[in-house]
DNA sequence: TAGATTGTTAATCGATTAACAATC
DNA sequence: TAGATTGTTAATCGATTAACAATC
């Protein structure tokens, strides 16, 4: 492991490495090179290796790297070697969607709760969760120790509630809210927001 | 306007840019400066300025930038003074989500179809759209013209379906699915997977 | 052994920042 | 006029690529 700070922009890769790692373990591969790797992702082989020789040296010459062996090193640099609890807030459509979606488990997280400040939606049954008042999410954050939320709220709230999480202790946050967050360093935000990009292609066509 | 190749750091950046004074204009305000556009952002003020100055001169020395007048230029620029026709494939929780989701329309983008390959879900009702059936996907749009789609559908059929749609004609993709899509150069994806995301987080916790 | 592929260095390429003359 | 802020240049910083010795 190396100790100097790896910049934000390999880290954003890495994942996809996994997710790609994890694909090729599912149907039964066992072992794979940066050229490979680097096809199916559009990505090139010395970045790859570049990338990956950051954290140590985790391949082998003539052979390349071993599936499961580089699955385990990922997951545990991005700590994703364990489940992490995940809350929701904002029980509209696309945080029904998520609440439902199966893709998390297996990727490291798990979602434990579902917030909205709506009256007539709390108690709500959404797949095993049932929908809590967002009048109680930083008590209930605080005391469960959750450290990541998604966001799945207008706009217009966005801002407020963030400054509630933060207070609670939360430090990433996953934004599907059209609107750009004030957070402390120490929070990390991603963004979603699809008329974004979809307007990141626009230009192109 | 610049004739040189445009970066495409630049370009993903405008849309941030266009969403933050579309917001400021809907809040009555008239003018913004390179630095308070930043300090919203979290983007510093030069990079501003910059990447504005590679289409033009479009702010005042004193005054800064008139943001009706901005708010034109920037969607000329990213193609988004139209409403683009876009397609959804994949009807599940995720389809359903962006079916109904009111953001769109004042973005540039208008759904106009929804497609799934099972025979259950065709004839469904969502808002004002009715779910088609994928067998049709190829001849609908290529019949209708449409370059924009979104994916909301199993990794699994997510390459195939992709490959309907370049035949069809579609030029710009927003996949849902968690894989890596291979389409040819003038073809443009991009990539929301809300567990890449927030494994792009946990590294930092 | 011969072929393949890593990890790493040096070179290249590109993006960001700082600074300031121009000017509203 | 004085203050503010742009557009742009040059300097800095950082990321990517090419190349190859090491070695499986």
């Amino acid at each position: 492991m190396n100790a100097e700070k790896i910049p934000d922009v390999i880290i954003a890769r890495l994942p996809l490495y996994l997710r790609a790692l994890q694909h090729m373990s599912e149907n039964g591969l066992k072992s794979t090179s940066s050229q490979e790797l680097g096809e199916k992702l559009g990505i090139s082989a010395a970045q790859i290796r570049k990338d990956i020789s950051q954290f140590g040296e985790f391949g082998k010459q003539g052979t390349g790297y071993a599936i499961p062996y580089l699955l385990d090193k990922l997951r545990e640099i991005l700590k994703v070697d364990r489940l992490w609890d995940v809350i929701i807030v904002g029980s509209g459509d696309m945080g029904h969607a998520l609440a439902r979606y199966q893709g998390f488990t297996d990727r490291g997280f798990n979602v434990v709760m579902i917030f909205d400040n709506d009256k007539d939606k709390v108690g709500e049954k959404i797949g095993d969760l049932t929908v809590k008042d967002s009048a109680d999410l930083v008590e209930k954050v605080k005391t469960a120790g959750i450290k990541i939320a998604m966001l799945t709220i207008p706009a217009s709230v966005a801002q407020d509630i963030t400054d509630k999480l933060v207070e609670a202790g939360v430090k990433a946050i996953l934004n599907y809210a059209p609107i750009s967050l004030s957070v402390p360093n120490d929070v990390k935000v991603q963004y979603i927001d699809p008329a974004t990009h979809l307007q990141r292609m626009t230009y192109y066509l």
